[in-house]
RNA sequence: CGGGGCAUAGCGCAGCCUGGUAGCGCACCUGCUUUGGGAGCAGGUGGUCGCAGGUUCAAAUCCUGCUGCCCCGACCA
């Protein structure tokens, strides 16, 4: 891709509206701009990151067998009578009316129509188990959104959902997508821990959620110093009656072993083990060898546009953002440092452009007539990791001049050197 | 929903108190000079001042009502 052709808009200003570091950076990057309250455009720039995300999710659960489906945004508000959540959703859900004057709602998430579409597909016992999952815009008409896409109210969601035919098949199950989930955020690069959580108002009864670690995350979370214990901190007070989570810091380990210690995570992915709830509620019912069957469900959830702003939320600096390769938008950015006059470079710039794009590098040539500093600062903010510069240094001596976003120190490496340094910064 | 704040060009803001028909910085466009860390000069584009009423010869400015957005709280995958 050459920026001259990218619409990126890079703005130097904070906007007013924004609170935290993620929301301000997306803006002032050019990845998302704000429609109303809860809602947001993504731009070419944000969409790319977004779709990496989307990737990394969609291999991985494919990796673990499960199946792409894409369900409805817009869900006949009967389903939601049928499962009974119709009153416990609330005015979360948001509700409208077509030209007949039937109920809708906007999904918020997707159990009643995958059960009420596996009474039509599931038919024999010899299908499960199956898991079927969807990477889809969800909308929960939150009291109020905040942080950007942090909390909006159109989101973007990776949902999957497993029908195994008795409760050892669902562990089983169970313990497959977790593993997939870990596989993925390793691949996000981000640092995230595992915790024991609440099922919430998708009832069942195991869950975990997936926390990417900040500062300024929302939730709390309580690990022992001594053992792989984890909690969401707000359940282990509901469980022990305590008044407030932040006086559980320092106490001794609910599993025995050690002091608990407490950090702030962005809850970005969670797992469920649902039980029968659904599938009783739907009647869903599978053909068995003698008896008809009543699958035992699990549902695992991953949200995909919160991922950016967690990503950024715990990789940046004062200049902007620091993606990990995965998620950038660019893995390598090539700045022309002298643009217009020198043929040279343009040719040169031309030469690495296309080594990398026949090696199948996701390159940005920054090929604008822009000052140098205004591209560095430019590229910086965008945080795209690895930086080739090319101007009369680099042709000087032959060398390309490659700077890493976290390092402020450049490396000289030869033509010849380019991929296999890159390879190494990877 | 309770409490607080804001609404003027794509972004950040001034003007409002004391009414006289809109301005600054950034961005954008043209030209010249510049070019390794957010250039300079000159010229230019872009706004029914959130919406609707009212007061007035005259409203961005005063009055009334409404809407939207942000922050704190309750709530929340």
């Amino acid at each position: 891709m050459k920026a001259s052709k990218l619409i990126f808009a890079t703005q130097r200003e904070d906007p007013s509206d924004a609170e935290i570091v993620s929301h301000k950076l997306m803006i002032r990057a050019g990845l998302t701009r704000q429609v109303s309250s809860g809602i947001y455009n993504w731009l070419p720039t944000g969409k790319k990151v977004l779709h990496k995300v989307e990737n990394i999710i969609r291999e991985e659960m494919n990796n673990a067998g499960a199946q792409e489906i894409l369900m409805p945004m817009v869900q006949p508000i009967s389903l939601w009578e049928e499962s009974g959540r119709r009153n416990q959703y609330g005015p979360e859900l948001l509700i409208f009316q077509d030209r007949h004057e039937n109920d809708f709602c906007l999904g918020p998430t997707h159990e009643e129509v995958i059960t009420d579409l596996c009474k039509n597909i599931l038919t024999s016992y010899k299908q499960l188990p199956v898991t079927l999952y969807q990477i889809q815009t969800k909308f929960r008409d939150e009291i109020r959104p905040r942080f950007g896409v942090m909390r909006s109210r159109e989101f973007v969601m990776k949902d999957a959902y497993s029908f195994d035919l008795n409760q050892d098949g669902l562990d089983l199950t169970y313990d497959n997508i977790r593993e997939a989930y870990l596989k993925i955020f390793n691949r996000f690069g981000l640092d995230y821990r595992l915790v024991k959580a609440d099922s919430g108002a998708i009832g069942g009864s195991d869950s975990e959620e997936f926390h990417v670690l900040a500062d300024s995350g929302e939730d709390l979370l309580a690990f022992s110093d001594k053992s792989d214990y984890a909690i969401n901190a707000e359940l282990l007070v509901e469980l022990q009656e305590d008044q407030d989570p932040t006086s559980l810091e320092g106490k001794d380990s609910p599993d025995g072993k050690g002091k608990l210690k407490l950090k702030r995570g962005i809850e970005a992915g969670h797992i469920f083990k649902l039980g029968t709830k659904y599938s009783e509620s739907f009647n869903l019912k599978i053909q068995g060898d003698k008896e008809n069957i009543t699958p035992y469900m699990g549902c695992y959830g991953i949200g995909a546009s919160r991922i950016v702003a967690a990503a950024i939320e715990q990789n940046h600096d004062e200049k902007g953002i620091i993606w990990p390769i995965s998620l950038s938008p660019y893995e390598v950015v090539i700045v022309e440092a002298n643009p217009k006059s020198k043929e040279d470079i343009k040719a040169k710039c031309e030469d690495i452009y296309n080594l990398l794009v026949s090696n199948g590098v996701d390159v940005l040539w920054e090929d604008t007539d822009k000052r140098p500093g205004v591209k560095f600062a430019d590229m910086e903010l965008i945080g795209i990791p690895v930086m080739i510069i090319i101007g009369d240094k680099a042709l000087k001596n032959n060398q390309l001049e490659l700077k890493t976003r976290k390092d402020e120190k450049p490396i000289m490496v030869s033509h010849e050197d380019l991929l296999n340094t890159l390879k190494e910064l990877n």
